[in-house]
DNA sequence: GGGATCGTGCGGCGCCCGCCGAAACATTCG
DNA sequence: CGAATGTTTCGGCGGGCGCCGCACGATCCC
């Protein structure tokens, strides 16, 4: 009989708590589109499953959908819930330390993955770390009173960059995010978001296959080089 | 059969799907200790159905126990945990538009809560939002790009407020957290939590009763008043 | 139009898990 | 020591939910 009202963080928390639709927002997280077929086959599922918990994840607000044709494609509602499902990603992690992957293909992946990878629109493992600290050392970003871009940073995006750097809605300019790999922190946020665009636009940076897993290519390396004083490992195509 | 290796996420995340234990969390939310007994009445759940609760909590490493005679004493693990949690329950509370509160005491506790309370260990509801923004009105926080204390914020704390503002662990020196009544960021981080024990410690804001709820006294009104030009409504009793 | 592909609704099955009460254990107090 | 109180363990019950297969509608391609 109990009716006890509804907790809305029970709720979400729900949303999350299967591991199919966990397995779906980590996919997510490389921050495009996905469609249910894809989705169903990358969690091992059949379609119908999918479909299900598809609709219960719109529904709760984690994810858009967008219907073209006869796909339903569907990714992360916002850099909002990217961020949360981060984080909650890497408190579960830290818990849990990586057990070794079991094939060789994982491990090489996993391998390129820690190398350097995109956050949900940001840039991740040892090249994102990387770009956090050089900006750092250069006094661009002080992270030891928070986490801010100076007014140097500011303006080392308009005129070393060369892009502009716009306030986008209620999104915070840089944030912390949790890096699981490095277990330390790299530069989210617009300014992440603009950063990890900008890299990929020019071609600095390309993806690896279909993942979330990227390579500096040399134009790239060199760039990261004259920009920022990153070389070596940090810029290793792989 | 589907063996279907775990996902830590989902993992995690289930520990806060069930209604009696995310109400757990949220009392705890507070900060302090408190017995399973409490924790049991507080949900509305027989004894033994806590203590299961409260064993995969602490398994799960949300919470920390600790054992004094014949109370068993609980606690949220750490400020990791407490801002995870609270960034969860702020996502889902901007999903679900709060309802009326149902009686009278409720919305009088409710009205005290939105004024000022704490969040874990710092300020929220008018109050820190308020403290916030006079902060970064006198520039002694930075919030246009990102979120840090500036130069002018560090020698605040020492000079004016006169207490020494030391690096914990990894813990960062500010952070921003979503107030779920004012929808907006209030400080956190280790400054935060030094500001809101200052001021309970002088006397400044004093707990109502044994909830979440601060009511700042005359003298407080001063003494913000002085420091940080804050006055009126938000600087208000109750 | 016909055939392949993609997504969805519906039963039905099975299991997991949250709940309680009763009994046992631990601690404090008189 | 005995009573009172706080907590834990154990069965057992019931409901919720994640899974599939199948049938069907929609869409795209030839």
């Amino acid at each position: 009989m109990t009716v006890t009202s509804r907790v809305p963080l029970a709720d979400l928390a729900a949303l999350l708590a299967d591991g199919t639709r966990a397995r779906f927002c980590l996919a997510l997280l490389d921050g495009r589109a996905w469609t249910a077929g894809e989705l169903a086959r990358h969690a091992g599922v059949a379609a119908s499953t999918a479909s299900e918990h598809l609709s219960l994840l719109v529904r709760g607000g984690i994810l858009a959908e967008e219907r073209q044709g006869r796909h339903r494609y569907v990714r992360l509602a916002g850099p909002r819930v990217a961020q949360l499902i981060e984080d909650l990603a890497a408190h579960a992690d830290l818990a849990v330390p990586a057990p070794p992957p079991p094939t060789l293909r994982a491990a090489s992946s996993a391998k390129a993955m820690a190398a350097a990878r995109t956050c949900y629109d940001h840039l991740a493992g040892r090249l994102g770390v990387a770009v956090t600290d050089a900006l750092t050392a250069r006094g661009l970003l002080r992270q030891d009173t928070g986490f801010a871009l100076s007014d140097d940073g500011l303006a080392w995006f308009t005129a070393d960059l060369g892009v502009r750097l716009a306030p986008r809605g209620r999104r915070p300019m840089a944030k912390a995010c949790l890096d699981w790999t490095e277990r330390r922190h790299h530069l989210a946020g617009v300014a992440g978001a603009v950063l990890c665009a900008t890299l990929l636009e020019r071609g600095w940076v390309t993806r690896i296959g279909t993942g979330r897993a990227l390579r500096v290519t040399p134009v790239g390396a060199h760039a990261l080089e004259d920009l920022l004083g990153i070389g070596g490992e940090a810029a290793a195509g792989s």
